[in-house]
DNA sequence: CTGCATTTTGACCAAGTAGTCAAGTTTTTG
DNA sequence: CAAAAACTTGACTACTTGGTCAAAATGCAG
């Protein structure tokens, strides 16, 4: 008994070795690729081990279960990924603050293009694994920032806008260059992969929101 | 010879009885329903079979690989779904033109989301069933009317907007709603499904665009 | 109504895949 | 450095699933 408690206690704190954060990480960051190309039904535990350089059973040790690897790197990524959306700042500037978010979030489409995709899929295939995440954490934080937004139009600092509509377009437009590469590429063909490419897509999309929303005498 | 080439000359004209074409129509509507859902990979035959009504063997009768009910599928559905962008009118008002546009895409994604479900599953996965399409059907087109678009800004009649993204951006917005209807659900609740809520996101798009692109002093 | 063509299906097979296990190897620790 | 803990893996199992097949049922033309 005194020895069950005390296993029971060192298991508790569920210390982690040196080498199981390394392989944690391989395994993530592999599982990402994969997952973010294949989809959940459409990846296989040996693609994962595989890219991670492991065997399958080896990738169990950490993961017992596929379900396991998918959900960690969905909550891994998620709260980075709306990172930008809570740092706008009730107090400053109206059109400044939507500049540096809509700028924010096509940067990450362009930087983890992996993330936007992963989500995606889930959001499509009707978010299974994290419909919880978002009524308790998603829209408690849009329902904030929409209130900020309409308070800014309230004050005629903005065009009379629905928030939320315009919140979805900017995710919308944003991760579109992520999330449809492929076909942006069959139309844009070389000029997509173009030193200052990302620049001319913020450029264009910065021109039509911030006039489509700046108060119009 | 006489007996294969008169079979021969039989099967040419491919005849469809009227039981293949009820069977045909039956599996295309219930593979569409699956397959937007849960994707390419993660349908299985069976499932298609079920809702259709049939055994797995009788649909493997009029389709005899997976791929085929998929293909066959995206083939039929994509013309029609792109059918709004061939109509916009090169001698028409632009702000009038992208207006009946944009509200065409709107009713579309309220009308038929699981088509731009099915489409955004298989663009985000590499479009690896329709890459031709894209670069021989879709590329063309949206190059022409590009150049519609071009020609309005050098009139001066739009704002100086890129073109491409511009589209880039109605397609994003508009089949936002129907792609990421889950999350959208989640963020407004019950005002999803209220009546006019597709006029208000209608209103609230076509604000936005319109004025970010309106012709400025 | 009769015989041929079309349609339908139960039973089956082969491939692929999530997950197990016991036996080995390496790392850590007292 | 020796024992324990942590890690690694080849071989295997159970199950799913795309697709086959031969035989039965149905439809239809003459």
């Amino acid at each position: 008994m005194a020895r069950a408690a005390r296993k029971k206690l060192k298991e508790a704190p569920e210390k982690t070795t040196r080498i199981q954060e390394i392989n944690r990480r391989l395994i993530l960051d592999a599982a990402l690729d994969v997952f973010s190309t294949y989809g959940f039904r459409g990846t296989t535990i040996d693609q994962i081990a595989e890219r991670a350089g492991m065997s399958k059973p080896n990738l169990l040790y950490y993961f017992p279960r596929k379900q396991n690897i998918y959900v960690t790197l969905l909550e891994e990524t998620l709260t980075e990924w709306l990172a930008p959306l809570a740092e706008i700042d009730a107090e400053g500037d109206p059109i400044e603050q939507l500049r540096k978010y809509i700028t924010l979030k096509i940067n990450m489409s362009e930087t983890h293009p992996e993330a936007s995709r992963l989500f995606a899929n889930e959001i499509l295939h009707g978010a299974p694994a994290i419909s919880d995440f978002l009524t308790k954490y998603l829209k408690p934080l849009v329902d904030e920032k929409a209130g900020v937004i309409r308070r800014w139009v309230g004050e005629g600092k903005l065009a009379p806008v629905d928030p939320y509509h315009l919140i979805f377009m900017i995710w919308a437009t944003t991760q579109h260059y992520a999330d449809f590469d492929v076909q942006v590429r069959a139309i844009m063909g070389s000029q997509v992969g173009r030193p200052g490419f990302k620049e001319q897509t913020a450029q264009a999309v910065l021109s039509i929101i911030l006039n489509g929303i700046r108060p119009r005498d």
